[in-house]
DNA sequence: CAAAATCGTTGCGGCAAACGCAACGCAGAA
DNA sequence: TTCTGCGTTGCGTTTGCCGCAACGATTTTG
């Protein structure tokens, strides 16, 4: 059953003539009557009255008409759907994140990407490092937020932004006098450090048989959550990068001091997604607003540090 | 926009690749290839993620997708109005259900309908719950029966019944003197239990894990057949609920009796069928059918239970 | 890491289906 | 009855789809 049968049939029932319909559709009439014959012949029953000057239906002519209607008014939702969805008013998003992502830098983005396009919506997993990257690779995820370079050969790094691995206290704690520490200094504080299966806490262990100087944890943590609220507490010093607290050193609850150690002050955050694979409509646009983001709030922080 | 593009365009997409399709269809490779990237070049949007060995859909190939089921399921339930108008009463019907439907219930259901409708064939597809959810969602099934609801959100739960799971074993077996059984009472006897694969075990798995009971079945098969004739055979009780077993309790070679546990209690049986999905002529009235039944069926059950 | 196996894409010749034009048959109005 | 205007049908033309085969790219395999 072809559309085009069905629209010949459709016009001429409405305009009551195949004549008016050869006039709108632009067709000969000899066409529309052969495609009407035509579409008689595969369903088996006739749709208009034969032997009749005007167009007439039958009964399953009316249902066939009925049918097209319905057809259309699909086709039309259709449409709309498919508009909405080219002009970011309806999507789905999924985007793979580590803990320490899960601050105010990424809410706030989504906040105003989603103000923006209010139909998109976003799906938030937060995940491991390797788990992050697998996702990415079978396209669960549109992109993926990360520390540190990846060398996976199928993933693309959308964007790069330096993020120093920094000690993060309460204001009035000792350590936040000290202009920057050093891992000795570190050593001397009551420690919350991540659990060893997060990358902070395997780039810690770098630093830590580098200098030969082994931090010893008073509190470990899967939880980039407790490390913050720990560290607010006052008693204790936990390392995180900036990102992982945005809010917090906005509002001056804790506050980052650097740490004098080559490999954890050129640690990086990417923003990753699958080579070659083709995102587009939302995806591409949040991407982009991430990548601007990231790189927007890297050279601010590059500034300050310049001052 | 032509429906063989489309058609192949969704031939395409469901088996993952152009040549399945193109075995599928009867049409070369080529054909496919082409009418694709014209149906792109019409919507102006790309379908399917290119430079890729398989088929991958985009977001608009997945909105074209599901675009192409409605169209296919309006199209069916309009050949199904047709048929009816013809009189002819002919037409398909596609059930996928649990194994432990398969009793009186359903086949005296089916039995009744089709002497009313002879042109209609019905095809019963016993499948595992997942597999029957598949079908449904994927139009392969005009409806399913299965334990429990689904939290699928493109799945109409059409009607719910109360269906407890019952012990069940022959009138002279000592299970069949007590009113009601724990799942302690349960343990002492010789079980016969459904495979680890079946809802109904994950469901006594739970209550074992709540209780602190284990059941030590001395039978485990995936058949509800089997079950049924293990326990009518005398020595083993099983687990079911009445509905897998209606045709041996009312010929008495079964009995059932309650167990006291509440999540075994209030586990239901769902019709189910795809949200959205127009359905008419033949499946539309054997669905009401299903539904008039299995209410009056639980009504039943209502009452006697109150007795 | 290179070779093999597939998979989707593209160019070309063949062909069926749809088209326009024109002649025709027939219903309904004058 | 005649005449007008409708749908139908015959014929030559054209458009678009198809199959075949070569090609480029990607995934798998040794």
């Amino acid at each position: 059953m072809q559309v085009t049968s069905l629209h010949y049939f459709y016009q001429a029932a409405s305009l009551g003539s195949m004549r008016l319909a050869s006039d709108k559709i632009g067709v000969a009439v000899s066409s529309i009557s052969r495609q009407i014959a035509q579409l008689e012949r595969e369903m088996g029953v006739a749709l208009i009255e034969r032997g009749r000057r005007t167009i007439r239906l039958t009964e399953a002519g009316r249902l066939t008409y009925e049918y097209y209607q319905g057809c259309m008014s699909n086709e039309e939702a259709f449409k709309n759907r498919l508009h909405d969805y080219r002009q970011l008013k309806a999507g789905k998003i999924d985007i793979s994140i580590g803990e320490g992502f899960l601050g105010g830098f990424l809410l706030e983005t989504i906040e105003g990407f989603q103000s923006q396009h209010p139909g998109v919506s976003v799906t938030i997993s937060v995940l491991s490092t390797a788990d992050i990257v697998k996702r990415v690779l079978d396209d669960s995820a549109h992109c993926g937020l990360i520390f540190n370079d990846c060398n996976e050969p199928k993933i693309r790094v959308r964007a790069t932004a330096a993020q120093p691995l920094m000690v993060l206290c309460a204001p009035h704690h000792p350590a936040a006098q000290m202009d920057a520490l050093s891992l000795q200094d570190l050593s001397q504080f009551d420690l919350c450090l991540p659990d060893a299966a997060l990358r902070i806490r395997q780039l810690l262990r770098d630093a830590e048989r580098r200098e030969e100087i082994w931090l010893e944890p008073k509190l470990t943590t899967t939880s980039i959550y407790v490390m913050r609220e720990a560290a607010k507490a006052g008693r204790m010093v936990t390392v995180l990068p900036k990102i992982a607290a945005t809010t917090e050193l906005a509002e001056g609850s804790l506050v980052a001091r650097p740490i004098h150690e080559a490999s954890l002050e050129y640690t990086t955050v990417s923003l990753i997604h699958r080579l070659g694979r083709q995102l587009d409509g939302a995806p591409a646009r949040l991407l982009s607003t991430l990548e601007a983001k990231l790189k927007a709030w890297s050279a601010n922080e590059g500034e300050r540090a310049a001052e």
